[in-house]
DNA sequence: CACGCTTCTTAACTTAAGTGAACGAGTTAA
DNA sequence: TTAACTCGTTCACTTAAGTTAAGAAGCGTG
C-alpha cells in the first residue's frame, strides 16, 4: 500500500527500510469512499493530507452554493489553512472519488522530522515546488479569459474534465455552470466552421 | 541591516549569535533601486529572493503588454519557477520601489541547512505558510468579481493602491486598465448615492 | 415502473468587461 | 519651449459572463 508513496518519494530522497517502516508504523494510510468529507467548514483541523490515488477537492459554501476552488490529485499535499492559523476552516475538503490518502498531524511530523531529518528536507522541497507551481497556475488564471482557461484545462488536465462534474469545474474556472455550458457549445461551433 | 530579518525569524525559531553571523557572512543582503530587474524572461536563474523592505513584482510580457501577476512585499520569499525546473524563466521580477532583498542560491542553502538544520525547519514552515496563503488568495480571486476583488484589495492591502501604478494593479486584478478605471468611477457613483 | 433529485443545457435579458480611439495632465528630453 | 512619451480617463461599440427560468437526460430509491 505504501509502494505508491515510496516510489514517489524515491524521486527526491532515498529511504532506508527502517525509514519506510517508520512511516508504515505511523498508520498514515487511509482509504476513503467517494463523497467522504475530510474537513468541514467551521472545524479546527490538525490534519494534513497527501493524495496517493484518487481526487480530493476544496470547496466553499457561499450563499448556499458550492464553489470549488481546487482539485488535488495524485502526489499532491494539502495543509489546510486551519492547521496553520488554528482558526475554523473556511472551506470543505472532500473526496471526488474513492481515494487513498495519507493523514498526518503536526505531532507525527515533529516526531518524524526529529528521527529522520531527511523527511523535513522532503517536505520542504515538496512545498517549495508546489508553491511555485501554484503561483504559475494563478498567473495563468489571471492572464487568460474563461474560454482560454477551459481550453488550457482540456490540454493540461484532460482527466479532470472526465472525472469531475461540470458544476464543480465551472467554479474552478471562476464562472457559473451555465456559462461553462455556453462556452463549450461556442467552442464546438467554432470547430465545425 | 540584518535586524529586520532576525526580528522576523525570531517569530519562528530562535537563532544563536553564531547562526546570525553565519547568515551575515554569506553576504545575502542587497539593496536595489526602484526599477531594477532581478530576473529577466528567458534567463535560467539559480537565485531565490526574500523581500525585507520595499516591493517587488512578477510580470509577464504578453503581446507587448506587461501583465503583473504578483506583488511581493515585506517578509515574503520568492523562489522563481526557473530555479526549480531549470528552464528559462517565463516572467520578469523587478523592484517596484527601492528595496532591501536577500539573494541566495541553492549551494548556500545546502551549506546552511547542513550546518544549521534549524534553517531548513524555518524554510519549510515559511513555504508551507505561504502556500496556504497563496491558495486562499487564489480562492478569493476565483470566487469574486473584478469589482469585489478591487474592494478587497482596498481593504486588505491599501498600501498597494498607493504605491503601485494603476496599469500594474489592473492586470494583478485580472482586468484591463480601462476596466479598472471604469470600475473605480462606478464605485464612486455608488458611494455618492 | 415511477418519482424525486441532480446535472446539464438552452434561451432571453441584464450587466460588465474587452476593444479601439481620443483626450488631457504630467514628465522627460531635445 | 516645444515635442515626445507615459499614464489615467472617457466614450462608443462589441463581446461575453451573470441572472432567471424552463426543460431534458440520467440516476438511484422506494
Amino acid at each position: 500500500m505504501g509502494d505508491i508513496l515510496f516510489d514517489f518519494i524515491s524521486k527526491y530522497v532515498s529511504l532506508s527500510e527502517a525509514e519506510k517502516n517508520a512511516i508504515v508504523s505511523l498508520n498514515v494510510f487511509h482509504s476513503f469512499k467517494k463523497g467522504t468529507i475530510l474537513l468541514k467548514e467551521g472545524e479546527i483541523s490538525t490534519e494534513g493530507y497527501f493524495v496517493l490515488k484518487g481526487c480530493v477537492r476544496t470547496y466553499y459554501m457561499i450563499d448556499g452554493e458550492e464553489k470549488t476552488t481546487a482539485f488535488h490529485t495524485e502526489m499532491e499535499g494539502i495543509t489546510p489553512h486551519s492547521v496553520i492559523n488554528k482558526l475554523p476552516s473556511e472551506y470543505y475538503i472532500a473526496c471526488v472519488e474513492d481515494s487513498l490518502v495519507t493523514v498526518t498531524n503536526p505531532d507525527m511530523e515533529v516526531e518524524m522530522f526529529a528521527k529522520f531529518p531527511k523527511f523535513e528536507t522532503l517536505c520542504r522541497i515538496l512545498s517549495e515546488e508546489l508553491l511555485a507551481k501554484k503561483q504559475i497556475d494563478f498567473d495563468e488564471f489571471k492572464t487568460s479569459s474563461p474560454e482560454q482557461r477551459y481550453l488550457n484545462l482540456v490540454q493540461n488536465r484532460p482527466d479532470l474534465i472526465q472525472r469531475v462534474p461540470q458544476y464543480q469545474l465551472a467554479s474552478f474556472l471562476g464562472i457559473k455552470p451555465q456559462s461553462l455550458s455556453r462556452l463549450r457549445s461556442r467552442i464546438l461551433e467554432k470547430k465545425k466552421s
